[in-house]
DNA sequence: AGGGTATTTAAAGGTACTTTTAAATGGACA
DNA sequence: TGTCCATTTAAAAGTACCTTTAAATACCCT
C-alpha cells in the first residue's frame, strides 16, 4: 500500500464566489434550517446532510464549504447550494471557481511514539509539545508548509495542506526524520 | 483468597455527635481551610489530608465523616477534629459514639457480564438497566438490604451496607444467582 | 412531605473541551 | 489600521465532568 493510500482525508475547506452581493436575510428564509445571526457572525450558516458538509455564505457573495472528505463532495455541495438559491429566485453564478484552502488528514505510522524524545530530536524551533495542555506534539513542517500533530499512538494529523501531494510529502519527510534518529 | 479479601472498601460514611450545639462561624475561623456558606449548605465542610477524609459539622453538634476506607481512619478523623476544636477553646465531647451509616465497596467477578441477559434473568422488580443513561445495572438486593451496581467488565459496586459482612453476603448471593442461570 | 443544596466513593459510558489549519467578514480595541 | 474576537469543519488523545447508588446531616423552597 502506498503512503497516499494510507492517508485518510478527513476535512476539506474550500472557498468560491457565487455573486457580487447576496441578501443574507432573504437567503435565510429560502434555505430551511439555515442560521443567520449577524451580531454573532457575519456569515449565514447552512448545513447539508448528503454530503454532510457546512456552508458559510457571506454578503459579499463569497462562500466557504467545510466538512467534505473529497473534492467531488465539495463541488456537489456548492452545486446544491446554487440550485437551491436559483429555485428561490436568487441570482448566482454558474460553475464558479472553487479553491481548496485547507485539507486535514490522518496517517498512521503504525508504531508507538515517544513524543518527549521526538521533541528533543526534532529541535525546539519547529516543535511544540506540552502534554498537559494537549496530548499531541505540534510539528511545523517548513517544506511543504503544513502542520503535523504527532500522537503517542503513532497517529499523525496533517493540516494546512492545499493539495494531497503536500500531505504525502510531509508524511514521508517526518517518517524519514524519525527513522534517521531511530525513534520509529 | 476469600471473598472478603477480594472486597475493596472505597468509602465509609459515619456520623457522630460532638456537642449539644456548635457555633459554626467560630469553627470556620478555627479550622483553616474550612468552607462554611450557610446559604449554600447548612453544614461546615472541613477536609483532612491524612487520612484523606471530609467532615461535615452541623449547628446541632452532629458530625459526618466521609471518604475513609477503614474504621480506624474514621476514628482518627473524628479524634483529629476533636483535638483541633479543643485547641481552639471549643468544648466538645470525648470519645463520642461513631455510627457507620454507609459503606461503598468494589468487587471483581473476573468475568465479562452480559447485562442485558442479566436484567432479564434477575427480573424487573429489583433490577434497573438503562445503558444509555448509566452503564451499570442497578440491582436492589433485599437481604442484605444493599444496592449492587453490575458492570459489563464484571466489576461490582456495593453501596448501602452498614457492615462489611453485608457486602460479602450480597456478593456471594449475586454470584450464586448468576451462576445458577449460567450468566457467569 | 418531598426535592434541591453539600460530602464521599467506585464502576464505565458519554459529552465537551484542549490543539492545529484555512477561508469568509463585521465589530471592538488600542 | 492592524490585531483579535466571533463561526464552520475534522482528526488525533488526554483531561474534566456528568450519569447512578447509598447514607448521615439540615436548611430552604414549593
Amino acid at each position: 500500500m502506498s503512503e497516499r493510500e494510507k492517508i485518510a482525508i478527513e476535512n476539506i475547506v474550500a472557498s468560491t464566489s457565487l455573486a457580487e452581493h447576496l441578501d443574507l436575510s432573504r437567503i435565510a428564509l429560502a434555505l430551511d434550517g439555515s442560521e443567520y445571526e449577524p451580531e454573532q457572525f457575519p456569515g449565514l450558516i447552512y448545513r447539508l446532510h448528503e454530503p454532510k458538509t457546512a456552508v458559510l455564505i457571506f454578503r459579499s457573495g463569497k462562500v466557504n464549504c467545510t466538512g467534505a472528505k473529497n473534492l467531488a463532495n465539495v463541488r456537489l455541495t456548492i452545486e446544491t447550494i446554487i440550485q437551491k438559491l436559483k429555485k428561490a429566485g436568487i441570482e448566482v453564478y454558474d460553475n464558479p471557481d472553487i479553491v481548496v484552502q485547507n485539507i486535514v488528514a490522518v496517517y498512521d505510522l503504525e508504531a508507538d511514539l515517544n513524543l518527549t524524545d521526538i521533541a528533543m530530536s526534532l529541535g525546539l524551533e519547529n516543535v511544540e509539545y506540552e502534554p498537559e495542555q494537549f496530548p499531541g506534539l505540534v510539528y511545523r513542517v517548513e517544506e511543504p508548509k503544513v502542520v503535523l500533530l504527532l500522537f503517542g499512538s503513532g497517529k499523525v494529523v496533517c493540516t494546512g495542506a492545499k493539495e494531497e501531494s503536500e500531505i504525502e510529502q510531509a508524511v514521508i519527510k517526518v517518517k524519514k526524520e524519525l527513522q534517521k534518529v531511530g525513534l520509529i
